[in-house]
RNA sequence: GCAGCUGUGGCGGAACUGGCAGACGCACAGGACUUAAAAUCCUGCGGGACUUAACUCCCGUAUCGGUUCGAUUCCGAUCAGCUGCACCA
């Protein structure tokens, strides 16, 4: 075999020096923004995954560019983030020198791949000509009112006196030292997403999204529709609001449970009742998020002495504390009813409070509790009798009559909090001024620039509080003395708008001109990891939807189309990761085989979509296969000048239409991100193309036309190594630059086919006909057919079933 | 618990909107070339049955059932695996 990585160098060398993947904005052709997400340089080199998602998704830009298509396909780093915080404290090496060096490495590799990415179109969001626009969109955000303050509970490390990110807390437990991870509480920013739930619900029908995807998203918003009732309290001073999507059993309620953390728990509870409920209270913030979130821990609550009056029986009802009721969602507060409610029940039971039944099923047969379902209402005075579903809306009708109740809406959603007590991120613009309070930095003052020199190895503060030089600042309205907010922004926000920085990433004046996104955006093809279903994923729906309300563009959705790679696994099956030691390096492979061997491997030996264990045993096999490719161009230029038959007869015809019909599938399956069938139907032409070369006669025009075509098809798949190809059968240009090839629609129906024949839905036989003839005349040559009067000797035809040029099938019953 | 996805030879995986199940490969076996091996080329390769014969017959896409002339594909139930969300009132 010839090909090698030097092949690889030559033609890397080639494409960059006449500017190859250089993209023109100018140029009139149709403009396709093709996207892979961007990667986090946290390790020192890409891996095997980065492989897998890149190459192929390469692949795809190529051919999008072969079609005609202006093709804009950049890449670029989401370089801020933890684990280079982690590696720096273990290591000692500065986060922005160990993540600059990763970059140019990766960027090296990128290019070692044969990406076909602008460089001139690249994104760093570590660098200040980047962060400066994140920071600017914080600000709009702040303007319009969708950036703001509140307390908000953190999980804290005592022992190292530091915040952890959730995944940072194992089993409750710092991943660090592996002490207890308590709940505190500090003030933090958030963005206002929930004022998008609705619109982030409904937009997901516009785009062409995996389904599941769609449903993560879906469930993630979580919309539920029910009703608010107001309690009053028997003191006459309070009021509970609950939300309810079963309001039908509002007369099932035997008491209120209120969340823990809620300040009306203060007001209301009595003084005998005082020490529970504030042990209580102390012994729940003890524990993390994950622990409280988990249903298999028992019920646990406390009673605060108050009572409340149900609005519509006025049953006096008692006031619970509790922490499976979440502060943050509905309105805090529940009715429990525990004869219809799992969690209610589970809790009444534990606290021998009553459970009265006000449901009944459809059927009258006796139900046992608690039941869950809807059916009639019972034991509900003027309800009593009615419908669930009827009931509801009667009980709701009759509540917002006497204002003491409406038809709800909630999301699950939560506002999404962007504050990290951490170093690596981007400064957030915020000053505060004793007199003047939270100032916003202004727009000519940005970027806040990160400083270098600090500390930030964890011990109990936000690493940039450290930083006096960095703290201390004047305030931009009254010109006093004032301090910085010392927390970073989560990288979400860096990345949920840089597909919008991409097209004008060098605009030192703007985070992008607005006319020149609204042309190019959005993203056309959007490639990416499952994992990033709902974070990373509504994140930038939300922005863009967000700066679309602000003005600044005009389309409603990032990215138009969504394809998620699956995952390579270790060759045992797990998830790739060092301490497993089942890690696989892409390096050598490039070395030893050269970068298109591994890539039409990749390509081959998996589905993009699904991924699965490495392994490598099939990677000789495309060796092989790049080597009969080789021979066949060696043979073709030893016969191409000798004269030969001109002719155009069967065997050609077969050549012909097997050569359209690849063009035809090669095309689909990569615009499917199908490469493995790909790959597979250009094996089947090369199969065909060596057939034919062994025949007694050869057309040689009609060999070289095809060979031609097939490397053409060859390169998105395999560029160095179609190029080098193309240049051994003489041909000047890039093969990179040739126009995807066109099907011939006369000679896709050359040749012959065959006509599978069925009786009663079995496969008989099947006749060989003439493809060229109309679906008339082959049919009428499958029924005089020998093989099929045979079969009809003994039956007789009850039902005849042509798919023309599918299959024929006949129903039968045998003669008498 | 809820939701979603997946289940096809020894293996990776094909089969477009219901139309020849197992494309294309890997592995394996046999043969050719070779003193020999490697490489290469050719042939076979889901299971079973019958056999003098093969464009023979039967079974087969997790399991059971249904719709249809025809089901890997659609519907219902069950089982298994993976992923996401997890007290959402």
């Amino acid at each position: 075999m010839e090909y090698s990585k030097k092949v690889d160098e030559k033609w890397q060398k080639r494409w960059k020096e006449s500017g190859t993947y250089k993209y023109n904005m100018d140029d009139k052709k149709e403009k396709f923004y093709t996207l892979e997400m961007f990667s986090y340089p946290s390790g020192a080199k890409l891996h095997l995954g980065h492989w897998f998602n890149y190459a192929p998704a390469d692949s795809f830009a190529r051919l999008k560019k072969m079609q005609g298509y202006n093709v804009f396909h950049p890449m670029g780093f989401d370089a801020f983030g933890l684990p280079a915080e982690n590696y720096a404290i273990k290591t000692g090496i500065h986060p922005e020198d160990s993540t600059k060096k990763n970059i140019e490495t990766m960027k090296r590799q990128l290019e070692e791949m044969g990406g076909s990415y602008d460089w001139d179109y690249s994104v760093e969001t570590c660098m200040p000509d980047y962060y400066k626009w994140t920071q600017w969109l914080f600000l709009q955000l702040y303007k319009a009112g969708l950036a703001y303050k509140k307390e908000a509970p953190v999980n804290w490390c005592d022992s190292c006196k530091t915040v952890l990110a959730n995944e940072q807390v194992i089993g409750g437990r710092c991943e660090r030292c592996d002490s207890q991870v308590e709940r505190r509480k500090l003030s933090q920013w958030f963005f206002k997403i929930t004022d998008y739930s609705e619109e982030l619900l409904k937009g997901l029908d516009t785009l062409d999204w995996p389904e599941s995807t769609k449903k993560v998203q879906v469930n993630w918003i979580g919309k539920s529709e029910g009703s608010e009732v107001k309690f009053k309290c028997e003191d006459n001073k309070h009021e509970i609001t609950v939300f309810t999507t079963r309001v039908d059993t509002l007369c099932g309620v035997t008491y209120i449970v209120i969340a823990p953390e809620s300040d009306l728990v203060q007001e209301i509870t009595t003084e005998e009742y005082k020490e529970g409920v504030q042990n209580y209270i102390k012994e729940t913030s003890k524990l993390s998020e994950i622990e409280r979130l988990s249903t298999e821990k028992e019920k646990t609550g406390a009673f605060t002495g108050a009572y409340a009056i149900n609005p519509i029986n006025g049953e006096r009802v008692p006031i619970w504390i509790a922490d499976y009721v979440l502060e943050d969602y509905g309105t805090g507060s529940v009715m429990a009813v525990p004869a219809h409610d799992t969690r209610d029940f589970e809790f009444a039971t534990k606290y021998n409070l009553p459970i009265k039944q006000v449901i009944e099923s459809k059927d009258g047969s006796k139900v046992e509790l608690p039941f869950t379902e809807y059916g009639v209402l019972i034991n509900s005075g003027k309800y009593t009798g009615l419908e669930s579903s009827e009931a509801r809306k009667k009980i709701t009708e009759d509540l917002e009559k006497t204002n003491q109740g409406k038809i709800s809406i909630n999301y699950r959603l939560k506002d999404w909090l962007v504050s990290r007590q951490r170093y690596w991120g981007a400064p957030i613009p915020i000053i505060y001024c004793e007199k003047c309070g939270i100032v916003p930095v202004p727009e000519e003052d940005l970027p806040v620039l990160l400083p270098y020199d600090v500390e930030f190895t964890p011990d109990g503060e936000s690493p940039l509080r450290k930083s006096s030089e960095f703290m201390n600042c004047t305030c931009p309205k009254c010109k006093g003395k004032a301090l910085r907010e010392a927390d970073t922004l989560d990288t979400f926000v860096c990345s949920s708008w840089y597909e919008l920085r991409y097209p004008d990433s060098k605009n030192s004046k703007k985070p992008f001109d607005p006319e020149l996104i609204n042309k190019m955006l959005p993203v056309d093809t959007y490639v990416g990891g499952k994992e990033h279903a709902a974070m990373h994923l509504i994140y930038s729906r939300f922005i863009t939807k967000a700066l679309r309300d602000l003005g600044y563009l005009n389309f409603d959705e990032p990215f138009k189309r969504l394809v998620h790679q699956g995952m390579i696994l270790g060759p045992d099956g797990n998830k790739m990761s060092k301490s497993k030691g089942n890690t696989v390096s892409p390096e050598e492979y490039i070395e030893k085989y050269g970068s298109d061997i591994f890539r039409m491997y990749i390509m081959f030996g998996f589905d993009y979509r699904q991924g699965g264990p490495w392994d490598e045993n099939g990677i000789a096999s495309m060796v092989k296969y790049f080597t009969r490719l080789e021979q066949i161009i060696q043979k073709v230029n030893d016969i191409k000048n000798q004269t030969s038959k001109q002719e155009i007869e069967m065997p050609e015809k077969e050549l012909l239409r097997l050569k359209n019909q690849t063009i035809k599938s090669m095309e689909n399956d990569i615009e499917d991100f199908r490469f493995n069938t790909a790959i597979a139907r250009s094996m089947e032409l090369s199969n065909k193309i060596s057939e034919y070369m062994r025949s007694k006669e050869i057309n040689v025009d009609v060999l070289l036309n095809v060979v031609k075509t097939f490397v053409t098809l060859l390169a998105p798949l395999a560029p160095h190594f179609a190029e080098e190809l193309w240049e051994k059968l003489g041909e000047k240009d890039f093969v990179y630059n040739q126009k995807w090839p066109e099907v011939n629609e006369s000679e896709l129906n050359g040749g012959t086919k065959e006509i599978p024949v069925q009786v009663n839905g079995k496969l008989k036989c099947c006749v060989t006909v003439n493809a060229e003839e109309s679906e008339d005349k082959i049919l009428e040559i499958i029924k005089n057919s020998d093989k099929v009067k045979e079969l009809l000797d003994k039956h007789e035809i009850v039902k005849e079933i042509y798919v023309p040029g599918k299959i024929y099938n006949l129903v039968v019953k045998d003669k008498k």
